[in-house]
DNA sequence: GTCTATAATATGATAGAC
DNA sequence: GTCTATCATATTATAGAC
């Protein structure tokens, strides 16, 4: 796994001869990754093979099997790759309108803007974090993936959100507050998924090729829904 | 399929065997569909196998594939048995809130009633319905599933709504209409699929057994971002 | 590391007995 | 109508040659 910590050129010839076949196997891993994101990204868990698969990557079935393991582990992996990356996104845009607010609280439409642009932005790029986070949707919601529960545990960075919203405004408990970066997540979710839908309901009266336009709608209509008084009192 | 037409005391013995027979396939007919309708909900569609049906409703393999056809065949019985029943829900219940409202435009709070109330009653419902609410919104986001395109022609009922918004709200565009549908959509199916993770999320802060509080909740969050007036003008 | 070949199992669908 | 038995096929995973 690790670099051998040996000088390059203190490397015999063997020695760089393993290198290269390292940095060549690594490259077929990451081929097989990209392959499986594309594949699940457009069908669901169960019904994408590992010969698909292999076919896709062009190597040889058990090649999956030898860098991978099983299928299931072969999913955690595609999943890992890049899971994480968006999260930190996300908290690292929050982190910067805190820092930009001076100790003051965060205006809304930033907190909004945090939550909502990483996933609208990846959903919009034409190559593989396009394809990721298209699948990484789909299996939150396929009980079947074995993804299902891991996502339950990934729920700390949501809650770096609610402190800044509760000081935002003041007025709405934390009950509040919940329920509403619930909806605005579901919002998120279904336009990374089903943007298409937009377009056949709308008979394409709405522009859904345009990320700006998309960030800014989805983020004005949540802003709108957070603002909304304390639920009690209307 | 069709019932004949004779009145029941001129039956013989023979026809009254017969129309008994056919009640009893009916039963097992609607046993199957049960068993799939639950199996689906909670697994997707590649990864349900006849075999488990057949187990789960108490029958032989064959018997499934006479009464219903093939795998793609089953899942569209399954789909079709209660499709339009909601559609035809909301629907009513905007034609009830149009008569009531004599001629004048629907009150905001009423067309987002009608548009959400039914699933999320359905989604309540510790029967059938909800588990099929939870299998037909599954199915929407599963590529791999036959009903996919099937979803994407059932948009005539959502556009009933259009009208009577633009009525309600004359500031807004056609576009700005959909738009927000759209992410009221998005909410209301994240909401309907996946409302434990907002218990996981508040640590049990939100009460999300009472469906009376989830309708009056999404309502007035959904109600307030179409209030947020023309896209442009913020 | 990567392949081909194959084992072990599961699947959708159907034939045929009752 | 419903079953058991079976077909043809597909699947995951692995053994063994190179």
């Amino acid at each position: 796994m690790q670099e051998p910590l040996i000088a390059p050129d203190h490397r015999t010839a063997d020695e760089d001869d393993s290198v290269r076949r390292q940095e060549r196997s690594e490259v077929t891993k990451q081929r097989i990754l990209d392959a499986s994101e594309r594949l699940f990204a457009s069908k669901s868990f169960a019904s994408v093979s590992l010969r698909e698969i292999a076919k896709a990557a062009s190597v040889g079935v058990a090649t999956v099997n030898y860098h991978l393991g099983s299928k299931d582990d072969l999913l955690k992996a595609v999943f890992l790759r890049r899971a994480t990356e968006l999260n930190r996104e996300r908290v690292a845009l929050l982190s910067k309108s805190e820092q930009s607010s001076n100790g003051s609280a965060i205006p809304l439409r930033q907190i909004m803007r945090a939550l909502l642009l990483p996933g609208i932005r990846w959903s919009f790029d034409q190559g593989q974090r396009g394809l990721f986070i298209q699948f990484m949707i789909r299996c939150q919601l396929d009980p079947s993936s074995p993804l299902y529960e891991l996502f339950y545990r990934d729920v700390r960075h949501l809650q770096r959100f609610v402190p800044h919203l509760k000081r935002t405004l003041p007025e709405l408990d934390e009950a509040d507050i919940h329920w509403r970066l619930h909806f605005t997540l579901g919002a998120l979710h279904y336009t990374i998924t089903d943007l298409n839908r937009l377009d056949q309901v709308s008979n394409g009266l709405c522009n859904t090729s345009s990320m700006d336009e998309t960030v800014e709608r989805i983020v004005t209509s949540s802003e709108a829904a957070f603002r909304a008084g304390p639920f009690g009192a209307c």
